[in-house]
DNA sequence: CGGTCCCTTGATATTCATCAATATCAGTGG
DNA sequence: CCACTGATATTGATGAATATCAAGGGACCG
């Protein structure tokens, strides 16, 4: 069930421990702050047993009080629309924060539920809070960490109100690949722990469009798909596909658009 | 060129645009913190001469170095996908802050521009974060604020993988009446600063398709069009439309799926 | 080994984009 | 005030992309 691990970079028993000795530390909240700090850090989180496949890490509607980060495994995150469809909002991988929509209302606008056997630190967050406050470098993660994940809705964005169905979906592979790459996982050979049915839901499409796409991929000799597990063949043609035409994005259009108030470039 | 100069204490432009005495307290940064942090908070904010429609607030690509809070106004944000067409993220009116995508960068992946005649502030961002070190109701703040747009982006991710067309320009409009609302403007009537071109591309559809539902709303007596002028006729048929069936969204479908980790319902 | 769920593939339907023509609006200058 | 121009908006006709419906095949699990 879980992901081959080529080139072993995690250690389960030290991931069990501590943020000091965990491998997501470059990828994590903990990024850029010193060893006593992390210590402090370490000391507020909470490390909860390994959640089964379809297991809810939190609820749609659950009252706020902690961020959670994946330790292992990975996780969809999803509202339910008032006509009750699910709409995924994103799928999360091992370094990850999830619960960020949380704060500003005090509960849980997205659902959180595990695609496999998953791991999570849970990060109470009043006490994360008053951290931030003895540890500026903390505050600042938190932040950069907040505005990733505001630029990456943005990115989702562009891919749901523009891009055709062929393009979501080598997209979605690309971000899978690249995230699975800065893990330490291969990054041309992976396994999908989400369903059919929830890549089409994220990506706006059907499950049957979702089908015939991989199959006209493999076609295609782009990738390989047995079930669940998909090998990249031919990266540079999918980042084609993908939206990256080779031609150079023209990116001040208007001529007649006043300076920029806000800097200099 | 340069914005009134805040650190004259008793300049009567300068007071007048104070934190303090701005109506959108209750909705920007200061909300929350006490009167002299608010006066603090002042003193790092640049308030910039009004932008003219279509000047840029900043560009795509700036380097990033502030916020910036919408005094009067609206504004658009947008992006350029690689094959260099526009995607707008967002429409934003006073009281938003706008570039908190850009901080993890330190570059702004989003463009912002006016859409109208538009005065913001500017609050540069090392400051800010200086400030939240010795207000931590501002750093609270800021996060709830941050919060928000996660949330928000993720409503508009529904919208666009899941509604129809007419779901989606009926969604927009209540968003755009309940926001004039919450500013004291009237919630039932008002001006679209935005073009056709521009509703178009912020909800995934055609020009054409816009135009065609405006004009179909006009006929079923929901609202009443003059160009840019928008009346709205009946609030509750708008609002079924736009996706609110009036049957009771069934939150917790999966009875199979386990108990949720993090926390108490 | 049988049942169930998930996935795949084909045929048809529908929504919305695209193309094209006209209409309206906002400036500009005579 | 009017005529002119370019941008913006509306409306109709057509087509393409993708959803939906339907059926069969395969994988996983007890």
């Amino acid at each position: 069930m879980n992901a081959p691990d080529p080139q072993k970079p995690i250690d389960l028993r030290s991931v069990k421990t501590a943020c000091g000795t965990c491998s997501l530390v470059q990828l994590c909240l903990p990024l850029g702050i010193g060893k006593d700090d992390m210590e402090l850090l370490n000391s507020i989180i909470k490390r909860r047993r390994p959640i089964s496949r379809n297991g809810n890490v939190f609820c749609l509607g659950d009252n706020f009080h902690a961020l959670f980060a994946i330790r292992s495994g990975s996780v969809k995150t999803y509202t339910i629309t008032e006509d009750g469809s699910e709409q995924i909002t994103g799928f999360h991988l091992p370094g990850e924060i999830i619960g960020l929509d949380a704060i500003s209302s005090g509960y849980h606008p997205c659902g959180a539920k595990a695609l496999e056997t998953t791991s999570v630190c849970e990060i109470p967050f009043e006490r994360l809070e008053e951290l931030a406050e003895t540890i500026p470098g903390l505050g600042r993660q938190l932040l950069r960490i907040m505005s990733r994940e505001i630029q990456s809705d943005e990115e989702l964005l562009t891919l749901l109100g523009k891009k055709s169905a062929e393009e979501r979906l080598a997209t979605l592979l690309l971000s899978l690949a690249q995230r699975y790459g800065e893990r330490g996982f291969s990054f041309k050979e992976f396994h999908l722990s989400m369903s059919r049915n929830d890549i089409g839901n994220y990506l706006g499409l059907a499950v049957e469009t979702v089908s015939r796409l991989f199959s006209r991929f493999q076609q295609q000799n782009l990738i390989v798909v047995h079930n669940k597990h998909i090998c990249i063949e031919h990266l540079g043609h999918l980042q084609a596909i993908a939206g990256y035409t080779g031609s150079p994005p023209v990116v001040n259009v208007d001529a007649n658009a006043g300076a920029c108030v806000g800097g200099k470039r």
